[in-house]
DNA sequence: CGGCATTGACAT
DNA sequence: ATGTCAATGCCG
């Protein structure tokens, strides 16, 4: 206490030698030290450990844990007001269902305080769409989960050609995998990657839009972790090793790029977003998901189609059937093609209500 | 599959 | 007047 005591004279020495504001200025030190004093001898508590004097008040708290909801969980930023990751394991039972989407709606996460949260009102008319992280379509199995994954938690402003295109492509291919491998481990969420600034000698700046009362993050990317396992057997050491890919995508529209263009490490990955994946994975041994499979996605002529089959299976009139097949093939459309593609949905549709139906 | 906008009923 | 909600139709 004395040596501090003894700069701040010093400090005044200077002063006065240089002059500055000598008769007032000499006042106002005097009465600040007699101040410092009587502050520094009323805090008596300097014996106890630093712990408790520095948050005698409390601990800065960020409300960082994880939440598990129906099919799906979320660790949530409370910064950007999106996902920092949303986990989910995709089985076939789970892809299929009676659950849905209409029947859900968006809605700010009850757990979240509201002045931390994201609101519908941000996202309308923002130019930005509401993207799942985990996707409604995996959430099928029961209509609380479809519900769970309509939480604003698991959605992020995500561009509208690569929501209902690139993206759900994407998605669609997980699904595929789910078909193949037992068990298909999918993590999701945003990145605000740095890029060169052209204005200012090309140093790097990270850059993202808010949006909205609520400023919303925008995200520049979309990382997907997908990790396949090819047996669920009990002994881990007589599996064949699992398959992992990691796709870091931008949120902009796509169209038919390779996804292996988008693969990357998951240690790269991990360093872009500070967050650590499948700490319990042996690294050293999982094969790459590019290539125990294709890693090939629909293409954009192929989603297409799907599309219009879709509103094939809904037409409610020969003439309206007419107007669609006529409209696909000015799209460079096949008419069979979409015909049979519908029929092969309504089957599927039939399949699925009549397992779990009754 | 992925979304949005409009509408009408109802409440504030 | 203004906001919320659910149903419906529309587009990519």
């Amino acid at each position: 206490m004395g040596t501090r005591m003894q700069a701040r004279l010093a400090y005044f020495g200077v002063g006065v030698l240089a002059g500055v504001g000598a008769g007032a200025g000499y006042w106002r030190v005097y009465k600040q030290l007699e101040l410092s004093d009587s502050l520094e001898s009323r805090h008596k508590n300097t014996e106890l450990p630093l712990e408790q004097r520095v948050f005698k008040y409390g601990r800065p708290e960020s409300p960082f844990s994880s939440r598990t909801y129906t099919s799906h969980s979320v660790l949530y930023d409370h910064v950007h007001k999106v996902p920092l990751w949303s986990a989910e394991v995709i089985t076939p039972q789970g892809i299929s269902g009676p659950a849905k989407r209409g029947n859900s709606r968006f809605q700010p996460d009850p757990t979240i305080l509201t002045r931390f949260s994201s609101g519908n009102a941000d996202y309308l008319k923002s130019g930005w769409s509401r993207g799942h992280m985990t996707p409604a379509a995996d959430c099928k199995h029961c209509q609380s989960a479809m519900d769970d994954s309509h939480y604003l938690t698991n959605i992020v402003p995500q561009d509208f050609n690569n929501n209902s295109g690139y993206w759900n492509r994407l998605e669609m291919f997980c699904r595929d995998l789910a078909e193949k491998y037992p068990a298909v481990y999918v993590t999701s969420g945003p990145l605000y990657l740095p890029s060169p600034s052209l204005d200012d000698g090309g140093k790097k700046f990270v850059k993202y839009q808010v949006i909205g009362a609520g400023k919303v993050a925008v995200p520049t990317h979309l990382y997907k972790v997908i990790l396949a396992e090819t047996d669920d057997s009990s002994d881990p050491a007589s599996q064949p090793p699992p398959s992992l890919g990691v796709f870091v995508v931008p949120n902009k529209p796509l169209g038919d790029e390779e996804l292996t263009s988008f693969q990357t490490t998951l240690t790269e990955l991990e360093t872009l977003c500070g967050i650590s994946f499948h700490s319990k994975l042996d690294r050293s041994n999982v094969s790459d998901l590019c290539k125990t499979d294709k890693c090939k996605l629909m293409t954009t002529l192929e989603l297409k189609q799907f599309v219009y089959s879709l509103r094939l299976g809904r037409a409610k009139s020969e003439e309206q059937i007419g107007e669609i097949l006529d409209e696909a093939k000015k799209e460079g459309l096949e008419r069979d093609s979409v015909i049979a593609q519908s029929a092969a949905q309504q089957g599927n549709k039939l399949n699925t209500s009549a397992t779990n139906g009754s």
